[in-house]
DNA sequence: TCTCAGGCACCACTTACATCA
DNA sequence: AATGATGTAAGTGGTGCCTGA
C-alpha cells in the first residue's frame, strides 16, 4: 500500500515562478534523452504575453554558463521552453519577476518556439507523430496560440492536422486520432463514436511514452482538472488528442481516488482495532469491578479509623492522624497502604500490568457504591481534601 | 420566472490490451 | 513459449451543472 499520498485540491491559484518552464539537464552522452525527462518534468503552463509585456527570462547558472531566453530583442510573447543541455548539471533557474508573478501566464500551454528548442520537443514528445508533422504542427503554432482550444476541438480537421498519431511506435497504429472527430462534434460524442468509424480494430491500445506519462503526471500534480483550454493545450503540447488527455486526467483521478480510500481504509481498520481492543478491555474491567462488588468488602476487616469520609465531599480518606482503634495492631499508615495495595491489585489485572489511575478511586468516591452508607459512619476527622 | 433540451464534464464501472514475472 | 497477474488506456452509462430557447 502506498501511503503518503498527497490529495490536497491544487491550489489553481498558485502559479509558481517555476512554471512555465521546461528544463532538459542530461549527463554528457545522454543529454536528449535525460533532457526530455527532465523537460518532461518541468511546468508547463504558459499564456501568449502581451506584446507589452518582456518576456520570460531564463537565467540558466551553471559553472559560469548563463543565458537569457528570450534574447532581449526577442519578442513580448511567452513560451515554454524546453531547453537540452547535454552536459551541464546544477544550474538554477529563475524567472523574470514580472512574468512569473501574474498566474495568468499559466493559464494556457505553453508552446515551444520554433527555432529555439523546436527539436528538443520534437524528440522529447514527438511520440506519436511524425518528425515533419512535429515541425509543421510547431510552425503552425504561430498562428494558432491566440486560438486557445476552442479552435482545437472545434475545428473537425484539427485533428488530423494537429494530431496524427502515428501509432506505429507500438505497433498499434490505426488512426484513430485523424477519425475520433471527424464528425465535428464535441470530444465526447466523436471519441465515443470512433468505434463505429473505425470497425472492430479500433481497440488497440496506445501506451503512452513516459516522458508523456512523465508530464502529464507533473500536470497533474499542479491541477487535477483541467478546462477545456489547458486540455487542448496539454494535448497539443504532448503531441496527444484532447480526449485522450482527458481520459488520462480521468484515470489518474480514479487511481488516487482508489490510493486514497485504500489510506482511509487501513486507517479505519486500526481505529477499529484499537477500539475494539478497549472494548475488551473495558469489559473485562466491569466483570472484574462486579465480581469486586458482589466479594464481601475488604475495608470491612479494616479499622474504623483507618478509612473515613470527608464530610465535605464524601470521599473515602485514610487518616494517619486518627488514632489506631483499641486492639489494632495495624498502623494507620499500613492499613491505608493495604487499601491502595488492594486496589492495584483489583485493577492491575484489567490494565494487563498498565495502573489505572481514579478508576478504583472512583468506585471509593461514589456514594452510591458505597456499602457502608447506611452504616453509622466513623468520627468525621478533619479534612484531608485538598 | 419556470421548464426543458442539449452540451459538457465528471465519475463509476467495465473492457481490452500491453507488460511482466 | 504459455500463462496468469497487473497496470492502464479507453469505452459506456449515469448524473449534475450550465446555458439558451
Amino acid at each position: 500500500m502506498e501511503l503518503g499520498l498527497s490529495l490536497g485540491e491544487p491550489d489553481a491559484g498558485r502559479a509558481a515562478p517555476e512554471l512555465g518552464l521546461g528544463l532538459g539537464v542530461g549527463a554528457a552522452g545522454r543529454g536528449v534523452e535525460a533532457g526530455r525527462a527532465a523537460g518532461a518534468a518541468a511546468r508547463w503552463w504558459a499564456e501568449p504575453v502581451s506584446e507589452t509585456e518582456p518576456a520570460v527570462r531564463l537565467s540558466l547558472v551553471s559553472g559560469g554558463l548563463g543565458l537569457q531566453w528570450p534574447p532581449a530583442s526577442g519578442s513580448g510573447e511567452c513560451h515554454a521552453v524546453f531547453f537540452v543541455l547535454g552536459s551541464c548539471s546544477g544550474f538554477s533557474i529563475s524567472l523574470h519577476e514580472s512574468w512569473s508573478r501574474d498566474p495568468r501566464r499559466f493559464s494556457s500551454l505553453a508552446c515551444v518556439r520554433a527555432g529555439r528548442s523546436t527539436e528538443a520537443l520534437a524528440r522529447g514528445f514527438d511520440v506519436n507523430r511524425a518528425p515533419s508533422t512535429a515541425a509543421s504542427a510547431l510552425a503552425a503554432e504561430d498562428d494558432e496560440e491566440d486560438q486557445a482550444a476552442g479552435a482545437l476541438s472545434s475545428s473537425p480537421n484539427d485533428s488530423a492536422g494537429s494530431f496524427p498519431l502515428d501509432l506505429g511506435r507500438g505497433g498499434g497504429a490505426h488512426g484513430e486520432g485523424a477519425t475520433a472527430r471527424a464528425g465535428g462534434g464535441g470530444e465526447r460524442s466523436s471519441s465515443r463514436a470512433s468505434d463505429e468509424d473505425e470497425g472492430a480494430s479500433a481497440r488497440k491500445k496506445l501506451r503512452l511514452s513516459k516522458e508523456q506519462s512523465a508530464f502529464l503526471e507533473e500536470s497533474f500534480k499542479e491541477q487535477s482538472t483541467l478546462n477545456p483550454k489547458q486540455k487542448a493545450a496539454l494535448a497539443k503540447q504532448l503531441n496527444l488528442r484532447p480526449r485522450q488527455v482527458e481520459v488520462w486526467f480521468q484515470n489518474r483521478r480514479a487511481r488516487t481516488k482508489l490510493k486514497q480510500t485504500e489510506v482511509d481504509c487501513e486507517y479505519l481498520k486500526r481505529c477499529c482495532e484499537a477500539l475494539t481492543e478497549e472494548n475488551r478491555r473495558l469489559h473485562k474491567e466491569i466483570a472484574e469491578l462486579r465480581a469486586l462488588k458482589t466479594a464481601p468488602p475488604f475495608y470491612m476487616h479494616l479499622p474504623a479509623t483507618t478509612l473515613s469520609m470527608c464530610p465535605s465531599c464524601e470521599r473515602v480518606a485514610s487518616n494517619p492522624t486518627s488514632a489506631p482503634a483499641p486492639g489494632s495492631s495495624a498502623p494507620p499508615a499500613k492499613a491505608a497502604a493495604a487499601v491502595s495495595n488492594n486496589s492495584s491489585a483489583a485493577v492491575a489485572p484489567a490494565r494487563g500490568g498498565e495502573p489505572r489511575p481514579s478508576s478504583f478511586a472512583a468506585l471509593f468516591a461514589a456514594t452510591r457504591s458505597f456499602p457502608l452508607a447506611s452504616q453509622p459512619r466513623p468520627p468525621a476527622p478533619a479534612s484531608n481534601c485538598l
